[in-house]
DNA sequence: CTGAAAGCGCTAACAA
DNA sequence: TTGTTAGCGCTTTCAG
């Protein structure tokens, strides 16, 4: 049988309050007794029920997470900024994963209103207007991260300016030089993000008159396997083509291309620059060591969650100031992009 | 207000007993009113209290995860395979961090008492005698993975046969003709993976008579910063001991002792052969394409949770049977290591 | 097949 | 400063 607060109480002599008590508000507590109890807490090994606790005070101190995956390398990242963001405020972190498929984030926000989180923080796929109904009735503030909603329910989103920052990336293969640029990009199934970095490139198509144009590009799904893919299928049309350099949509894409380019014979930088997307822990391992957009992960992770506990806390807050707040991008120039002269071929 | 049980009886004009019979065994409840209550549960967007149903039955479907640290990038694969298994079993999974501080796993253990999770996986540190008070008490199932524990509690646990593994991968380099192996080794505080690892290098190196012998080992924590440090340390002593390979405690580690190679001008493999361990994803996309033991991540997470299942589900299984589960490692040739002719040099 | 009622462990008035 | 009491939302006998 698990012990009680009754338990502990019989055996200090007190009352269950009274023990409740030195449990929450201690300070009310006669110091004597409270040593008492705490001494019987440790006697009989106490520990209390959070799901007691949370039935009686209707809250949890838990923070909802729902992540589309697990097995992309930013989840590492994304994570370890919530997880200490809420440490730090007291919180636990209730994780759930939707799989990058949409039909299960009914079930992710079902999952998270069954266990009364306090707050949502949402990372996955893109909510859309079907997403209202739901926003409307669910009574859990939520708070979006790496991602925005096209709902009409106003929420608070943290992220980067996805279109600006693939426009600088592909910015500063300019200045050094390339004018036939490609594309690796992500496009998930409901992913606005892949949408805005494709509109970044485009925009810096356009912007600097690039002549190879807007057709050099080739969609994946973020992951490795499909960098290499997309590279691959780029490198096919390449003696038409003729690219210097490619940006791609995230570091495991660049990753699997410069695979590829590898394994078709191509040298990074020499023959073919590559730029990443993400800024992992792995970019600056790389041979070559991976010049790419660095997006602050931790600080995104960690402010959302700061969001998170502002709304839960003052719940009346609620639709004021709400929207997309960005968070600075910035180049990480390492070894993957080489400089081009004057737009001729500067090799050796 | 929430809705509660209550609302959708008094909606659909029965007891709350018969809607909580819907909800758990609606087998026992007539097809009609059944029907009736469901759609009463879906006009009031009823979600059932996960705490209050916990509080009732004692349990709550839910396995609580102790992991070391989120940073690593094993993390991920060993996470899929656990949130696989456990999602298949109907089963949640609470996860709590310990970050690789012995202090923080009683906490843990706390953690997971307080939410009544119905067992644990543990991952952490390694436990000692020190842990057996608390093994003895805790009253919920204990199944261990990637690690194994010193106390006498008896407790199942996953993983591979770490020192075979390293003996194997050593092994494997000496079949290629290497006779000058380091290690690159890992060494955390109660770390026993690191020490089983360390033994099976060195009972390689009796076993093969290596010429290198046994002073060619630097530690690291498995992190890939500290397989550059590490293999920088051996670096500084390679005029003596002229190392054709090392073979590192894990991927990370093989990944940074790479990165130093190639920044000292070595070139791998043809300076200087190096093995991984794990086998992350990323080892067959870098370049080299990583040599590694293949450690099955995903495989042992998913015997643990079942593990743990069937311990939950019988209790009195829980002594008998109990000890370490060795699951098969294997080694993944791609082409980091070189093979040397001879034991001469066989560079072009 | 259905309902009434007690209880899971904790907190929060309200009294004392 | 402490105790009494009435729930929080659900399940589960036990009757009917």
């Amino acid at each position: 049988m698990r012990v009680t607060i009754r338990d502990v109480a019989k055996h200090a002599g007190v009352s269950p309050a009274t023990v409740s008590r030195v449990l929450n508000r201690p300070e009310l507590v006669d110091p004597a007794t409270r040593e008492k109890v705490r001494r019987s807490m440790d006697e009989l090994d106490f520990q209390p029920s959070a799901a007691a606790r949370g039935l009686s005070v209707r809250r949890t101190d838990t923070i909802g997470l729902i992540v589309p995956g697990i097995t992309n390398l930013f989840f590492n990242e994304l994570y370890a900024g919530i997880e200490q963001a809420a440490s730090r405020h007291g919180r636990k972190v209730l994780m759930f994963n939707t799989e990058n498929s949409a039909h299960r984030v009914l079930d992710a926000f079902s999952f998270m209103r069954q266990h009364e989180v306090d707050g949502i923080l949402y990372t996955s796929e893109t909510l859309d207007e079907n997403a209202d109904p739901l926003l409307q009735r669910i009574g859990i503030p939520v708070v979006l991260a790496l991602t925005e909603s096209l709902a009409k329910t106003p929420l608070s989103a943290y992220k980067v300016d996805e279109r600006r920052a693939v426009f600088d990336a592909v910015a500063y293969l300019v200045t050094r030089g390339h004018r036939r640029i490609g594309f690796l990009g992500g496009q998930m199934p409901h992913d606005i993000t892949g949408q805005q970095r494709y509109e970044g490139f485009l925009q810096a198509v356009r912007h600097f008159g690039l002549e190879s144009g807007e057709a050099c590009v080739e969609f994946g799904d973020y992951r490795m396997e499909s960098g290499y893919t997309s590279m691959q299928r780029l490198l096919e049309r390449q003696s038409e083509l003729r690219l210097t350099a490619v940006a791609a949509a995230s570091d495991e894409m660049a990753l699997g291309a410069i695979r590829c380019l590898n394994d078709r014979g191509f040298r990074v930088p020499d023959d073919m620059s590559v730029m990443g997307f993400d800024n992992l822990q792995i970019a600056s391992m790389l041979t070559p060591r991976l010049t790419t957009v660095a997006q602050p992960f931790r600080e995104i992770g960690a402010r959302a969650v700061e969001r998170l506990v502002e709304l839960t806390e003052h719940p009346h807050l609620s639709s004021a100031e709400h929207g997309v707040h960005y968070l600075p991008h910035h180049i990480v120039e390492r070894e993957s992009v080489r400089p081009i002269l004057d737009g001729l071929d500067s090799r050796p």
